[in-house]
Parts: C-alpha cells; sequence; structure tokens
RNA sequence: GCUCUUGUAGUUUAAUUGGAUAAAAUGAUGGCUUCCGGAGCCAUUGUUGCAGGUUCGAGUCCUGCCAGGAGCACCA
C-alpha cells in the first residue's frame, strides 16, 4: 500500500516511525504528515530528502505538516486498473492461508425474526464479504438460539394448551409461539414458581424426554421456515446453521476439562466459574438441576470451530448487551489454553431500541423484521410504479440494510420508520441510483469503455471536479482495508457515498457524451465507468445490490 | 450500589494511532431541465451536555458533575 510505502520513506530518511494520513482537503496532498511536530525536527529538512522520490510531484511544508503531493500518473494508472480489473478491483491476497470464523445472525427460535436480529445478519454478512474480498477463508456460522431454559418455558406453555385445549403442534405458527411466549412471561409475574416448572422442562428436554423434544423438534422446524423467508428476502445465505442444540453432546468433555484444570467449583448447587482477581464477575457453568447454560455451550462450541477450522479469528457479531458475558467467556478459553494465537474478537452491536425503551420479545413488544421489508418495499414500489417487483426488493431491502451499515456498528440506532424507509439523500437507493445513471451513460454512449488511452490524458487540463474523482477512485483500497481493520462497514458507506456526491456533481457540471474532443469524451467515460465499477463493488460488499436501471 | 458505555446543527448521523476551516443527510425556503436519468444538482444553519486539566494542537485523552443506555449466578 501507497500508505505504507511513503511510511517507509519518512522512516529511512528520519530513522522515526511516522503515521502518514489522508488529509481531508486536497490543498494538504494526498498523504500527509506532523512527524516533524511530533519528533521536532525540522520539516523542511525532511521534506527535501523526501521530495527527490519518484512518488511526488511535489513535497510542501504547511503549518509543521508535511504534504506530499502524489504525481498524476499514479491517478491515471488507478483508473486503467479499474477498467482491468472490475469487480476484482480493491479485491487482494491480504488474507491469503488465514481463515476466520464469523458467528452472525443467530435468531431465537420460537421466537419472530426481530428488527433486533436485522443488524447482527447485516453487518455479519458484510464483514463476511469484505473478508473474503480481501482473500480470507470466510467461514459464516449462524448460532441458532435454538436451547435453553426459554424452551423449557414454551414446551409448559404448549404443553398446558395441549391439555386443556386439544392444541395441536403442528398447527402453531410463528405467532403462536411468540404468543405463548409473552403469556407465559405474564403468568411468571403473577406466579413465579411457573419459572421453576420451565426449568423442569428444560431439563426433562435435555435428558431426552420423549414429549419434550416432539415439542421442541416441531417449534424449531416452524421457525426455520420462518428464518428461510427473512434470508432469502434479505438475500443473505450463511454457510452453516449449527445452533446451540447441535452441541448437546459435545459438553460433557468440556465440563471434565473445566473440572481437571480447576476452573470451576461447586457453589450452592451450581457450578461455577470465578474468575482471578475477581477481575470480572462469576458465571454458572452448569445449573444446580445440571442442567447446562449457554456457557458451557459456547465454550463446546469454541473447542468444535477450533477443531474443524483452525481459524485464526473467531468474531462474534452480537449486541452490545453481551459485552461483559464475551470478556469472561474469552477469558475462560484464555484459562484453558485452548488457542493461545487465535484472536476472539467480538464487535458489538448497539441495541435496536424504540422511542420508548427497549424492544422485548417477552413482553411482545416488537417490531417485525419482515412488516419493516415490506413496508420499504412498497415504498419503493410506490416511486417505481408497479411494473417491477424484483426491483422494488432490490431497492426496498438496499434502503433499509444501507440505513443500518451506514451508522457505526457499535452505536445504539432508535427506531424510526421514516428514517429506515429513507430513499433519498444518504441512502442505499442514491447510490443504486448513482450506480444506474452511469450505466445509461455507458449504454448511451454504446457500452463500456474498452480502449482507452487514459495515458495519453494530460491531467492538469482536467476540471477540477474530474481531478477530485479521479482521486477519490484511488482511495478505495483503503476505505476497505480500514473498514477489515476495524470490523466498520460504514467506512464503505462513508467512503462510497462521497463518491457518488462527487460523480453527481460531475454529472451535473460535465457533459459526458458532449464532450470537446474524442480524447476527452473516452476519459469522460471511462471514469463513469470506473465510479459505476466502484460503486458496484462497494455494494456488492455491503450486500446491496446494483440495478442496471431503476 | 458497583462496572461498562453514550452525549456533536431542529432531527438522525460522520469525523483516518489526538491534527489543519467539525462534515453530511433530513426538515424548511429559494433556484437549476433547448443538454447524458429530477430517487439528481446548487444556495441559506454550529458554545461538540457542563466545568476544569494534559498538549504545539482535544469531539477524540484525564478528573469531577449532569443526563440517557446496558450489564452485574442458575435467561441467552
Amino acid at each position: 500500500m501507497l500508505r505504507e510505502e511513503i511510511e517507509n520513506l519518512i522512516e529511512r530518511a528520519i530513522h522515526k516511525k511516522a503515521f502518514v494520513e489522508r488529509p481531508d482537503d486536497f490543498n494538504y496532498g494526498d498523504f500527509s504528515t506532523n512527524v516533524a511536530i511530533k519528533e521536532k525536527i525540522d520539516p523542511q529538512e525532511i521534506a527535501d530528502k523526501l521530495k527527490e522520490s519518484p512518488l511526488f510531484e511535489k513535497v510542501e511544508v504547511v503549518n509543521g505538516f508535511i504534504n506530499f503531493f502524489l504525481k498524476p500518473e499514479h491517478f491515471l494508472e488507478n483508473l486503467s486498473q479499474v477498467l482491468k480489473q472490475k469487480e476484482e478491483y480493491g479485491s487482494s491476497n491480504v488474507g491469503k492461508g488465514k481463515t476466520i470464523v464469523i458467528d452472525y445472525s443467530g435468531p431465537n427460535i420460537a421466537k419472530s425474526f426481530g428488527i433486533g436480529h436485522l443488524r447482527s445478519t447485516i453487518i455479519g454478512q458484510a464483514i463476511y464479504n469484505l473478508y473474503k474480498f480481501l482473500g480470507y477463508k470466510c467461514i459464516g456460522d449462524n448460532h441458532l438460539g435454538d436451547w435453553g431454559t426459554q424452551f423449557g418455558k414454551l414446551i409448559f406453555q404448549i404443553e398446558l394448551k395441549i391439555k386443556n385445549e386439544k392444541l395441536k403442534i403442528h398447527e402453531l405458527t410463528i405467532d403462536d409461539l411468540e404468543r405463548l411466549y409473552v403469556e407465559f412471561h405474564k403468568e411468571a409475574e403473577q406466579n413465579p414458581v411457573l419459572n421453576d416448572e420451565a426449568r423442569a422442562w428444560f431439563k426433562k428436554l435435555e435428558d431426552g424426554d420423549k414429549k419434550a423434544k416432539e415439542i421442541w423438534q416441531a417449534c424449531k422446524e416452524i421457525s426455520l421456515k420462518e428464518f428461510a423467508r427473512i434470508y432469502s428476502l434479505l438475500g443473505v445465505k450463511i454457510d452453516n446453521t449449527l445452533g446451540e442444540s447441535f452441541y448437546v453432546d459435545k459438553m460433557q468433555p468440556i465440563f471434565e476439562e473445566m473440572k481437571d484444570k480447576d476452573l470451576t467449583k461447586q457453589s450452592e448447587g451450581a457450578w461455577v466459574v470465578e474468575f482471578p482477581n475477581n477481575e470480572l464477575s462469576s458465571l454458572v457453568l452448569m445449573k444446580s438441576d445440571g442442567a447446562t447454560t449457554y456457557y458451557l455451550r459456547d465454550l463446546a462450541t469454541i473447542k468444535y470451530r477450533l477443531k474443524k477450522w483452525k481459524p485464526n479469528i473467531i468474531v462474534y457479531e452480537v449486541g452490545v448487551d453481551q459485552s461483559l458475558y464475551f470478556k469472561q467467556l474469552f477469558k475462560t478459553v484464555d484459562l484453558l489454553g485452548w488457542a493461545k494465537d487465535v484472536r476472539f474478537e467480538h464487535i458489538v452491536h448497539g441495541l435496536m431500541r424504540s422511542k420508548t425503551g427497549k424492544f422485548s420479545t417477552r413482553k411482545g413488544d416488537t417490531i417485525h423484521l419482515e412488516d419493516v421489508l415490506k413496508e420499504a418495499i412498497n415504498k419503493a414500489k410506490e416511486l417505481s410504479g408497479e411494473k417491477n417487483k424484483e426491483l422494488a426488493k432490490q431497492v426496498g431491502i438496499g434502503a433499509v440494510k444501507y440505513n443500518d451499515l451506514s451508522q457505526h456498528h457499535s452505536r445504539d440506532i432508535v427506531f424510526d420508520w421514516d428514517k429506515i424507509l429513507n430513499l433519498k439523500g444518504n441512502s442505499g437507493p442514491y447510490l443504486q441510483y448513482t450506480f444506474a445513471r452511469t450505466q445509461s451513460v455507458l449504454e448511451k454512449a454504446g457500452g463500456s469503455p474498452t480502449s482507452v488511452k487514459i495515458n495519453k490524458v494530460d491531467f492538469e487540463v482536467l476540471e477540477e471536479i474530474e481531478k477530485i474523482l479521479l482521486k477519490k477512485l484511488s482511495h478505495f483500497n483503503e476505505a476497505i482495508e480500514q473498514a477489515a481493520i476495524t470490523f466498520s462497514p460504514n467506512l464503505i458507506c462513508n467512503y462510497v457515498f462521497d463518491l457518488a456526491q462527487s460523480f453527481n456533481l460531475f454529472y451535473n457540471e460535465i457533459q459526458i457524451l458532449k464532450a470537446d474532443t474524442e480524447l476527452q469524451k473516452q476519459f469522460r467515460l471511462a471514469l463513469t465507468f470506473g465510479v459505476g465499477q466502484v460503486i458496484k463493488n462497494s455494494l456488492t460488499i455491503l450486500g446491496i445490490e446494483s440495478p442496471n436501471k431503476m
């Protein structure tokens, strides 16, 4: 990367580590560094040493900063690369030979796919796509919440209905399941004994009770059907769906290992884990009735993933409300000494809150993702006319995804219908529209530019906006690299929205098809193609479609 | 109670190991099409919650306060 190259140049010149950044104003150069200020060296001296490098057109000192201006050939050459590499442009092999396991989505069985799970699904998928683009071997795992005490609650409630109301389990819908779950919590509030009943049912389930298993199986099937519909609507495919129940028979050895290594002890009948120096609060590994907890299941999951995939990185795209838990989990893995050189990362996402507070499944206060998606599609339909259903879907879903991805993942999002359905301004459809525009121009010109003599173009005579576009096009690699390092798809959004804005300005100011000379026209077409390609590559990483017309 | 976390135009957000004039969208108002797509473009808004501190330089780091959110043993 260019940035590192310049950093190395500086280091060789002054024997000090330097950090080179992208100034946000092109007047301050293409790259700049504050190393002279930091190290109290005369900046001019450094500038003089570096200005001989073939990379630079000029090196300037302003306010103690050293600003580097790249030779224009660099940007022209970059555009040639876009034309040549197309959908490969921006991809790399930095991740070659490395494996990353990405745990995302993870909806809970027997609850409908709520708006809250949208974030994990979309951000997780974007990170998956991003790392793949960078050459990593990616393994997506949808860790379904299909085991645990909540099934005790549900089974208890369903069992009651079977007895009293002759309920038939195969006739249940996902809404019924959700209603039963809410009902249980309402009644348990009046009568806390019910919680014990629920725990007992879960214990039975874990011990292989036939009736419990049957009800659980039915719930799982009902839910999976619903999830499949949502995933197809979202255009998301996750490599593996190994839910928690997959690990039921893999927990005993882990429990034994924990005991052998003296990491767990009994307290009030339960097996708990306490951390050295009490740096983290303690956690129940196995309940006093002998039933397992999510904690033990997660350890089994990690063991399985390490063995099966030998990953270098395991990331969890899970809400911020579990951050303490993941610290505890990762610390436990550390204490077990399982994977000293594997990196564990909890990519938090902020909670999706309603204007009045937190959405709660227990209280039945949820917004169903499917409703949101359908509403978005309807709104897109209004704008595009009824004629094209597929397009309305691409646009509507794109809007919902972009809305989420464009905000920093760790921040809470207050759910707002108007905002999530936004089709204008900084939105998915804006980018799709801009892309469609580039395709339309190219089509009118008779196809993509193939034999443009970009090296014949004189950078200096270009219009200002052309220079800017050309430069911004060359920042794509850095944008995705940064996004990957920080697990922040919103950086890609920032970048590509800014690029699209510049293109629309260019489009309004400058004639493409009616340029003065043939070379100029070809160059502008090449720019148009380049911008379209980079928008498309960005959207693809974000998991958003790029229709040619809209 | 303890721990973590957030506070930026009216609203929703952005801001590259601390960097140069804090940037967008949205809402409102006005304007732009003899010409490549008007889901577009242009023009008009700031005590970064408050008070200190560190630094050449603070939205970013530290301290205190105020206000929200999350978590803290048999839920996940």
